[in-house]
DNA sequence: ATTTATTTTCAGTAATTTTTGAAATTTCAA
DNA sequence: TTGAAATTTCAAAAATTACTGAAAATAAAT
């Protein structure tokens, strides 16, 4: 396979993955050009090469930013502006996983604390269900929010060596 | 808060989260009824409950079934058939992991796989910068693949135990 | 200050996804 | 068998989400 294509097929597919996980196609195709390209791309590159409208690319643009999936980059003597991605992917992760965390994670917490303080008598075998099934949900949501926190500060050599040790 | 008022928001919730994770409202609301359910629902009970129609509610049971999360259930004397949802969290956790592994990770890595053999002088930094990406990314996927085998063969006491000693 | 390049915004449009509801099919009791 | 109850299907409609492009705003150069 030529490199051309080959970069066709992993921009689409990455815009597709994307969107099984509430990431739409075009910010994640943005993405998927960006951390393949060797060096930074203007708006225009970018919106050239994946034949976007300049107002899609921008907001997409500020939305990886917001990510810190991607960063301004000014090269010197140059007007436009010049963007590149974090190619480490193991930060990438760890970016995202922060992200959506604090964005879903931790309000759903939130919220089933409140939930599993339902009035009721616990004898009701509605009130019951109700409420073992909050706990349960949050107990395991504490948990993974704990585990989450530490893969977020770990160092990757750290986290796949310990990840390791449970396969022998 | 009494309990009409904490289930409503819990299956709204439930609904909400799971649009951001490449579910659909309905299929999530439906899911959560049914967890909090005491006993097995019929698909008029759940249309009247969620005040969806006939075919949405057909699609998305099946739906549910096909995952595993849910089950019909066939009551005694009963023409009907009733649906309950598996309530072990854990148990529901590595259900929709392994499902969106197959249905998600595992495509991805075998794609990855072939564009890894792009054509080519990896001298050339565009060449370079395409393998390296691509790369980085199997690399790790090949790690959480391997890493959610185990989480979906362990049990939750296992798991959580072994997450623990991480904590201290 | 004025011009020109560049970026941002956002109302309108397009595309996609979800939902409805009526018809077709299946199931089972009589 | 027949027919009533229950389930499934699917074309059309509704709702949601994403995208465009032109205009407004901003930033730099002259």
């Amino acid at each position: 396979m030529k490199l051309l294509e080959a970069r066709q097929q992993f921009i689409s597919s990455w815009g597709a993955f994307g969107t099984h996980w509430g990431i739409n196609r075009t910010m994640a195709q943005i993405h998927a050009l960006l951390l393949i390209s060797a060096d930074p791309l203007t708006q225009d590159d970018i919106m050239e090469q994946l034949n976007i409208s300049r107002g899609n690319t921008n907001m997409n643009i500020r939305e990886l930013i917001n990510w810190g999936l991607v960063e301004r980059v000014l090269l010197s003597g140059e007007r436009k502006e010049y963007f590149t991605a974090e190619k480490d992917i193991w930060k990438v992760v760890k970016l995202i996983v922060k992200e959506r965390k604090k964005r879903e994670l931790e309000p759903m917490l939130q919220l089933l604390d409140k939930l599993e303080k339902v009035e009721g008598d616990k004898r009701d075998k509605h009130v019951k269900t109700f409420v073992d099934t909050v706990s349960g949900i949050k107990k395991l949501g504490r948990q993974a929010d704990k585990t989450l926190d530490m893969m977020i500060k770990a160092e990757e050599s750290w986290f796949v060596g310990t990840m390791m040790k449970f396969f022998k």
